[in-house]
DNA sequence: ATAAGATGTAACAATGATTATTACATCAAC
DNA sequence: GTTGATGTAATAATCATTGTTACATCTTAT
């Protein structure tokens, strides 16, 4: 099974903050149209940004903006805040192995350990990534068009 | 979404031929019985393995017999052989960001780099480890329940 | 040859996560 | 108090996972 969409969606969400927060007001419809995903699902991914401290969200007036430096934001911030994974294990383990066969009754104590390398490994990589990249290049991008 | 446990599954598979293979024939059911799981499901994977030239399945007679030497067996490829994720991606991007926004037109283009890099280090840490790692430590935990 | 025991696979159901959608209570500012 | 926005519940559609039954097919032993 594939990573959700919950973490595309959100670098996506941060980028348009950052490009146009300062001209505009960045609400769930103006999110959803430019991601082409219903608002409420974006009011979502919201929700849990801001609960992960991420982000701010005004009520009432509506819009959103990003609540601490770029730098400071890493797409494993982002990965936990959207809840990616179940509990935080990357591996769905098959749920009761044998008690009665040798193999089955170790088979956590001889997987576990390599299960982790392999997540840390993972979680390692996102955390090397910043928002700011994703600016950086965002601009980059952007800038190309208007040439 | 986390992983299948399709991979947890094929490892105990494997762990279990190498265990048993020699005193017993490994089928269909015996596995199923050390891991708890429908014996179809089983030996879907079974086939996959095999598909991947990982193992060889005796039809008529049954068995299945390990194909290639064990250390020559990485977790990456016995997680490619049982199609964890789609297309090989590990990240579901959202499938039709909008073309008339700038930041959506442009948000592959800006993150897809960042998620190879993600998927790169999760299957170089999954190619460092083989099944001869995991014989090891299942002699290490079985062997401790024989003292 | 045929019976026994195994694999390969189709078909179908149950479960659960994802995503979409409607509806509405609530909030802040004008 | 009207307006435009967020927060959230409820429901449905879709899809992958996992379980299960059933059966055709294969190999070996009798």
């Amino acid at each position: 099974m594939q990573i959700s969409s919950r973490f595309t969606l959100a670098v996506h969400i941060f980028a348009c903050i950052d490009t146009f927060g300062c001209e505009y007001k960045v609400t769930s419809d103006f999110l959803a149209g430019s991601t082409n995903v219903n608002p409420v699902i974006i009011r979502k991914i919201l929700g849990q940004l801001k609960g992960a401290g991420l982000i701010e969200v005004a009520r009432g007036t509506g819009g959103t903006t990003v609540a601490k430096s770029l730098e400071e934001i890493t797409f494993l911030d982002i990965y936990r805040a959207v809840e990616c994974v179940e509990n935080g294990e990357l591996f769905h383990f098959h749920e009761n192995p044998s008690t009665n066969c040798p193999v089955g009754k170790n088979i956590h104590r001889i997987l576990d350990d390599k299960l982790l390398r392999v997540q840390n490994a993972l979680e390692k990589e996102l955390a090397s990534i910043t928002l700011a990249d994703v600016k950086k290049d965002t601009e980059k991008y952007l800038g190309e068009e208007n040439r």
